[in-house]
DNA sequence: GATGAATGAGTGTTCATTCAT
DNA sequence: TATGAATGAACACTCATTCAT
């Protein structure tokens, strides 16, 4: 696609979700873009449809990643009817949040919906699907799944959903989702998250057997 | 304190903590005061003083219920030298939940900072500190005296901390800061939270004894 | 009133009546008037504030000059009971032709409407009433009641007001409603005019008696 | 002729008799014609060209109809030597009415001029030639040979003339430039007008012999 | 305490036009 | 013939702020 129309998008989202969707002039886009404001106009109807496109194609991927996700760990216990905390299953994990929580884009997109949020319906919507609905629902189904299969003690599934999500999401929101994405905060959020990962799964698995 | 000054103040922190500081004009806060624009400036030295001065307030209020739930919680296990979870702690974190998180004046500043935190480093760091360092350090603290009183088993303070927290982050960022406060959601968050804390130390009792 | 609202609006008619309603810019108007062009948004909500005003002040003079022409003329002829011709009902319609034709706002609102009334229902509504339905309907009134009184043989009194009406408007839309009004114009509107109602009587009243 | 530059002028021309040529954007154009902006360019050098041709246009038209009119009717005159009013002289008249004023492309470019003329020199004089000096000047013309044939009793041929064209030009003016022009707008004017010619010249005759 | 009047800088957007393809 | 991409100038309008009253 047109290269020009491809950097106006990712500057504009680097701006919007810093500085919101209203904070950020065509102007400030433009300075950056290194182009004239007219141009904007050439290549999208008007400011909000730039909004739009990125979040249609934040959809896009953040649903692509989320079912690749699902999929694979779900196969994953099913082939091997054994219990969570494999090496390879908290690489999924990693990998996914590697891709969804630290990417460029996606981390943006985030970001942008958690400023926006506050007044806009829609992107209320979106948030909370993506930051809350979404993964507690599928982690949610996983545990689900494991208790059904007698992998694990029978529960509350949404509650131990939530006691795991818990302390990655205050790590996420901590290092991923404040101040500005650095390497140094990927880190943080990579030793905290990772490392709890592992111990929440080990001492799963100590409760049980 | 001057009337129109006060309301000044309310208005603009409804606006500020919906829209961004930015995205709020002296306009939109004089039609909702029903004063003419020129007013603001008798009372304030410009736009930037109002959002100088709710920082301000805030950082009084909170510390202000920060250190006396503190003080009362320490108090309250250093004196009967028991385990948390009575009724009357319970009531203390719920207490703090209620005048903290969902206090209309605390939670919209909370709100604001969420949304300025991206862009302004004085912003992130009172969203850090507020958010994160120091609830997250309370728990510790309160932690680490359990466990150096035996009460608790020796482990990582920090990780329990955020064990503890990370739940309730979830479902205060869910319920309480997303969105409008309603009374609805408080009592999402209510019954979600509230219960949560019951049954962490209840499990926490378990898990010891 | 303001003086600097009024300004805005006599040289936004000046202009509007020349070059359209959509060809003037804010700019032109606040270069004549020699303010900035924020100034404008003071005293009026946007453009088509100004213009509405502009029309709401037209219908209320044109009314008023009307109906007071409407009434005098009917006293007359009612007192008198004479024939219409007279060197005082001439007069009438001279001073009327002279406010209303002439006269410098009316003048100008008229042009403005004959431009807008294309694309405009609203324009072509007032256009149409203050143009033709009015003065039409006013004139054949008036040769109605002559005809009721039996001062006029009986006839169409509608094709007898557009055969009066439809000269003077030759003449008005010519030196009056073109290019720009000047006092040459004025000049030669009121010689073809004024002479075309007085042979109009005359000749209207030799054809009866 | 090229097609799209034949579908360019057509469609011009219906925008800018309705909105003025200012008013009218290349955009506007362009969206009907379905073409792209940049296309327009090559067929004209810019926008004032369009307008030029389409002026061209209608002048060459305009004169063509205009003398074809005037020689039908001098010759009709002279080869008969009657008084005019027949079946075949009335039928002229409206034969040139449905050409030259209800024609769409005469009658959109006489609204463009309509507009135009207050602030453009050279459409003002546009505007009079074929509005007023021209039909008047034809008029009057045939007038006066009337009046030297001894058809006519000698008289002030100008003024009846305007006599004469006055109650067309307001029919005109009202039903064939105002709003859009419909065929129901068209069979108003017809009846008045049509009405109005058989009715003056039946009144001509009997004011005579 | 409050406001009427004004303003310079900046907002998103549209304009006619160009030019390489 | 037609268009994709770009642009400088202008557009209506909003902004935070000032200052005399």
């Amino acid at each position: 696609m047109n290269a020009t129309k491809q950097k106006i998008l990712k500057v504009s989202l680097e701006l919007f979700s810093r500085y919101g969707y209203s904070a950020v002039s065509i102007r400030d886009i433009c300075r950056q873009v290194q182009i004239k404001e007219s141009t904007v106009y050439y290549h999208f109807k008007n400011k909000q449809a730039i909004l739009e496109e990125l979040l249609a194609r934040f959809e896009q991927t953040a649903e692509g990643m989320m079912s690749r996700l699902e999929q694979a760990i779900l196969e994953e216990q099913e082939r091997k009817e054994t219990l969570p905390g494999t090496e390879k299953q908290n690489g999924m994990y990693e990998g996914f949040f590697e891709q969804y929580l630290m990417d460029g884009f996606c981390n943006q997109v985030m970001r942008l919906l958690s400023i926006e949020q506050f007044h806009d319906k829609n992107m209320q919507g979106l948030y909370d699907y993506w930051m809350f609905e979404r993964p507690l629902g599928f982690q949610e189904k996983v545990f689900r799944l494991l208790m059904e299969a007698g992998i694990l003690e029978k529960s509350d599934s949404a509650y131990l959903a939530v006691k795991f999500y818990g302390p990655i999401f205050v790590y996420a929101q901590r290092w991923l989702f404040s101040g500005s994405l650095s390497e140094e905060r990927k880190n943080a959020f990579r030793e905290a998250a990772y490392g709890y990962v592992k111990k929440f799964f080990r001492e799963m698995g100590e409760a049980k057997w």
